[in-house]
DNA sequence: AATCATTGCGTTGCTATGACACAATATAAA
DNA sequence: TTTATATTGTGTCATAGCAACGCAATGATT
């Protein structure tokens, strides 16, 4: 089947800006990133895309996140922008649609210096959406300790995400998003553990996270594994609203 | 004096996008913030400006500092992106330039939307080179408790800046640029007061700022004040710096 | 010389945290 | 069926950090 493809107009998107989002997920106990396969190419790059003349950033951020995962509403976050002069690559855009057959003019747009803002979202890989994702051939969970081959700067930009991850854990909730709806104590620690890159002592973590007061304990324990059965827990979703929106600690 | 102005081009910069600084001095027991009068009207606006076509977005905003203050090489950080389709205000470019007889065309892409980077920037007020800054009539140190009367977003800004600052405290060293070379332990703590906008114990304060080790007590005591004399410190440069890149804390 | 606000240096009690012990239990191996 | 094993639930203890507070020292003012 013919693909149609034609070079996006700068008269609908605003020019040499960009939103690249950053999406994670946790699964068999790592981290994992949605990249995208750069067509005709061994390279991988975040999901991203421009955002529209009258399209708020965040809404762009959200519209992509959308469009690569069938999620919404999650948490969405900008971090940060990347804005070096040499961060852009014109042929990336040029090969790309050369292989249609088109040739971008010289002084179009999209050849030009590209500002982007970095989002990060954080998903569950148990959610029922996020299927069919998984299963495209153009895209694919990779596991962010073994980046490779990404495109420009974003392995930088996926680095810089984990970055601001781990520095929202000290005082901001997470999990919810990247855990599924039930899950057991052991299970939330690999979780920090992964995003912190360390071991962390059972027993304190647990006093710490209970501490949050953001989990309901369930009458359910998870049978199967090989040894004593864990409790499962869930968040509780008006306790964890409020602690995103006044911190876990004060500090100061 | 005929001011020469012009209309700049886009072809110098990129268009759609621009930086704002917050500029933070700390002057008589409160926070101010350099806002330059808008021509002709009774507005405040940030000092901004925009980013050259071939310049890293740092720079730019170092660009717009050294600038306005005459300041380098100090702390200076990207903080936020606002990029609402309705912060813009084509008619504040255009009625600037028609004071000068120069009507915009309506397609120019200064009366286009404008995507903004928020950068932040902490000034020490004793500095040589600020003073000619502060008699400009053009601009004023205004504190960050009274603003009034801002251009477009530029209020939300600037308190979008505070937060970002108030977050640092937590885990990183402030104040290196913000205090005189020499300061002492009840004039750091009004900085820190001021930022966090509520008293702090002195004794604790104290303590727990010495035990930051970032501090050198100084053989010295500022006399002169109505009672005891207190010590004079300093920064101690080589652990300050270390303290911005590794934290002042673990956290987790 | 007396007064007074402020500073330097300390104490006390509480809470959070890191390190570790031990019993309980779901499955697997015997 | 019994035993073994790894894992989980719960608790203890020592230490560090922190909030709240006491008191003597001191520089200028009266």
């Amino acid at each position: 089947m013919a693909k149609r493809i034609h070079i996006p107009s700068d008269k609908i998107y605003q020019p040499g800006i960009s939103v690249d989002c950053v999406i994670l997920g946790f699964q068999e106990n790592a981290l994992k990133v949605l990249l995208l396969n750069v067509e005709n190419t061994n390279k991988w790059a975040l999901p991203g895309g421009f955002i529209k003349k009258n399209e708020p950033i965040e809404q762009a951020a959200d519209r992509v996140l959308q469009e690569r995962t069938g999620v919404q509403n999650i948490f969405l976050q900008q971090f940060n922008v990347f804005g070096d002069p040499d961060r852009s690559d014109a042929r990336i855009h040029q090969n790309r649609y050369l292989e249609y057959g088109i040739k971008i003019p010289k002084d179009n747009w999209l050849l030009q210096r590209f500002i982007t803002i970095g989002f990060y979202a954080l998903v569950d890989f148990s959610d029922e959406n996020l299927k069919a994702v998984v299963s495209d051939e153009q895209s694919a969970w990779i596991d962010i300790k073994k980046l490779n081959h990404l495109m420009m700067d974003h392995e930088a930009i996926v680095l810089k995400a984990l970055e601001a991850l781990r520095s929202q854990l000290a005082y901001l909730p997470i999990g919810r998003n990247l855990m599924p709806k039930k899950f057991t104590m052991p299970e939330l620690q690999k979780l920090y553990e992964t995003i912190l890159d360390r071991k962390l002592d059972r027993r304190n973590f647990q006093r710490k996270m209970l501490g949050f007061g953001i989990l309901n304990k369930l009458n359910e324990i998870r049978k199967g594994g090989a040894h004593k059965a864990p409790f499962l827990y869930s968040f509780n979703d008006k306790k964890y609203q409020k602690a995103l929106k006044d911190g876990l600690y004060g500090a100061w």
